[in-house]
DNA sequence: ACGCAATTGACAATCATTGTCATCTGAGTT
DNA sequence: AACTCAGATGACAATGATTGTCAATTGCGT
C-alpha cells in the first residue's frame, strides 16, 4: 500500500526537490527560463522542459502564483496559501501580499447582477517601490 | 501645410479604417488572428502583420483595451474612454465594462501604505456568461 | 535485487508575435 | 493631372516561449 501521506504529488526526484526549494528562496516573480538559468548556476541544474512541468504541477495544486508581464511571459511565485493578490513594483519586481476582503464580495456582486457564474478575478497593483522610488531621484 | 486636426494619427489607409470600424462592430474582446479572419471573411482582406500593427497603435493611442488569455494571448476590443475594468466570458469572451469607486480607492491606499509611488493597477473579472452557461448544460 | 510505471531531458514542433525589405500609395507640391 | 517620397503594406523569415515526443533513466513498492 502507498504511504498514504504524499497527497497525489507524484515521486520525490532531485529535479522537484530543486525546483521548489528555489521556489523558497526567490521571493520575486520570475520566469521559468530564469528558474531554470538559477538551478544551473547552483550546479542542480534540471532540464528546461522539467522545469516548466514541475511549475505547471505546483501551479495547478495552487502551491505557486502564476501571472504574465506585460509581454505575455508567465513567471511564478510561491505564494502563501489563501487567496490574495499582489502589490508588484515595475522596476526591482519586489512583490508585497495583499488582502481586500470588499474587492472579493465587489467582484462577485458585479458577476452575478451580470449573470455570469463560475467567477474568478485577477487583481495586481503595480507601482514604484520606495527604495526604487528613492534611486530614481539621483 | 498638413492639416493639423489628424492627431498624429498617421494616414488614413484602407486597411486602417477596415481594422478601426471592424473594431466598432466587434464587443467582445478578439485576437488579432481573429480580426485578422474576420477582415477576410468581410472581403477587406489585409495583411496579418498589418493587423498587429494597427492594434498596437491603437492600444498605443489608448483608442483599444488590450488584455490576455490565460494562455498568454493577447486580446483587443474598443472601450469607452474612462477607466474601467471588464467582467468578461471565458467561453465566449462577452465583456462588460464595470467600474468599481471603492476598488481604485483600496489600490491607491494599499500602495501608500506600503511606499509605492506611479501607482496603477489591473483588474478583470472572469467568469462564465449566462448563455454559455446554460449552453454548457446541454 | 527486481520490475515497471512515473519521470526526465534532448530535441522537434507549435504558435503568437516581431523583424525584414521590396513594393505600393496617400497626400502634398508643382 | 503628373511628380515625389516618406509612410504604409504584406509576404516571408525569424524569434522566443511553451508544449509534444519518446527513448533512456529512476523512484519505490515488492
Ligand atoms: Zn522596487
Ligand atoms: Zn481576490
Ligand atoms: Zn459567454
Ligand atoms: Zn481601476
Amino acid at each position: 500500500m502507498t504511504t498514504a501521506n504524499s497527497q497525489a504529488r507524484g515521486r520525490s526526484t532531485r529535479q522537484r526537490t530543486a525546483v521548489s526549494s528555489l521556489l523558497d528562496e526567490v521571493e520575486d516573480f520570475r520566469s521559468a527560463q530564469d528558474l531554470h538559468d538559477l538551478l544551473k548556476q547552483r550546479g542542480e541544474s534540471v532540464g528546461l522542459t522539467t522545469v516548466y512541468r514541475t511549475l505547471q504541477a505546483l501551479a495547478d495544486a495552487g502551491e505557486v502564483d502564476v501571472l504574465r508581464t506585460q509581454d505575455g511571459e508567465a513567471v511564478y511565485r510561491r505564494c502563501s496559501q489563501g487567496h490574495h493578490h499582489h502589490l508588484v513594483c515595475r522596476a526591482c519586481g519586489r512583490t508585497v501580499e495583499v488582502e481586500g476582503p470588499a474587492v472579493e464580495r465587489w467582484a462577485g456582486r458585479i458577476a452575478s447582477e451580470h449573470g455570469f457564474t463560475d467567477v474568478s478575478h485577477e487583481l495586481e497593483i503595480f507601482g514604484t517601490c520606495g527604495p526604487c522610488t528613492l534611486a530614481a531621484r539621483g
